[in-house]
DNA sequence: TATTGTTATACTCTATAACTATA
DNA sequence: TATAGTTATAGAGTATAACAATA
């Protein structure tokens, strides 16, 4: 009824897009849920890491990125190798049948939005990435953590 | 490690964006999850309506829908009217309760993008909404039944 | 018989807190 | 003492299925 800024349109937006991704989602492998894929992705793209470092760019607490890896490497989709640098850090990597099933997904979701965007220019498609980009950027630390870690800095009182 | 498609950047996109979701819900008053909100914010926007529109336009199962109403209706926030037309349904409209909610949600959220995304240029904004309006619109139906629908309609056998 | 809405149940994702093992 | 990671528990969101009331 009523015509909203800007900012109120873009908080709409966020909460609406979650639908499109559940419709991707629902095209995944039984035993491949949407954590898994977020975690082969990653690493897939960045390859091995450690798991806080995962957790960070999944903007998602430790413990939920626990979850995952070990989902995936329950698979043997990843690999935990022992860190030369830290013995209480592991590295992870991306096994041969994750990069396998990883490229699966990749395909079937490459597939969907092909089809379900046909009508749109690579060009406006490729506008869109950059914006949203933009947008976690802008959004930089918000991490569940990232408030309550700040009391150790305080310095009233 | 690897550089990919315009379209797996942008489900890759789709599913961190969920992040920045989490972050403006994290500032909701504590018996105002976000369910709630999109309910109340579709009654604001379109005005009265039935369950299954609302539902529609969550792009959510009826019975995802049915329970943040009862939520909202549980704290007052919005009104069950008997539909004239039909004696299944009951119509669904914002109480001042309601409005009020709404407005302090709508205005703490408009605070927290424009402090985000303070570099950002309003027609940038602007234009990431008309991507997004776009991007559900290309979607148009991947509502969870839309599916299963299908089964009704099928001429073989 | 089909449709609107509700409720019961189960699954995924996330966060907090308590715990371990290394640093 | 602080940090990396794990696990237990709790809460929100969603989907399926079974059901009630009305069309």
């Amino acid at each position: 009824m009523a015509a909203r800024s800007p900012y109120e349109e873009l908080a709409g937006h966020l909460g609406a897009v979650a639908a499109v991704k559940r419709g991707l989602t629902r095209s995944l492998p039984d035993d491949c849920p949407a954590g898994s894929t977020a975690v082969l992705a990653l690493l897939g793209k960045h390859g091995e890491m450690r798991l806080s470092r995962l957790a960070d760019l999944l903007a998602v607490d430790m413990s939920v990125t626990s979850r995952h890896v070990a989902h995936a490497a329950g698979r043997g989709w990843l690999e935990r190798h022992p860190d030369p640098l830290d013995g209480r850090s592991r590295l992870l990597r991306l096994s041969p049948a994750g990069t396998r099933i990883l490229a699966e997904v990749s395909e079937r979701w490459t597939e969907m939005l092909a089809s379900r965007l046909a009508d749109w220019d690579v060009s406006e498609i490729e506008q869109l990435n950059t914006l949203l980009t933009r947008l976690r950027t802008s959004f930089g630390d918000c991490h569940p953590r990232a408030h309550h870690d700040r009391t150790t800095t305080r310095t009233d009182a």
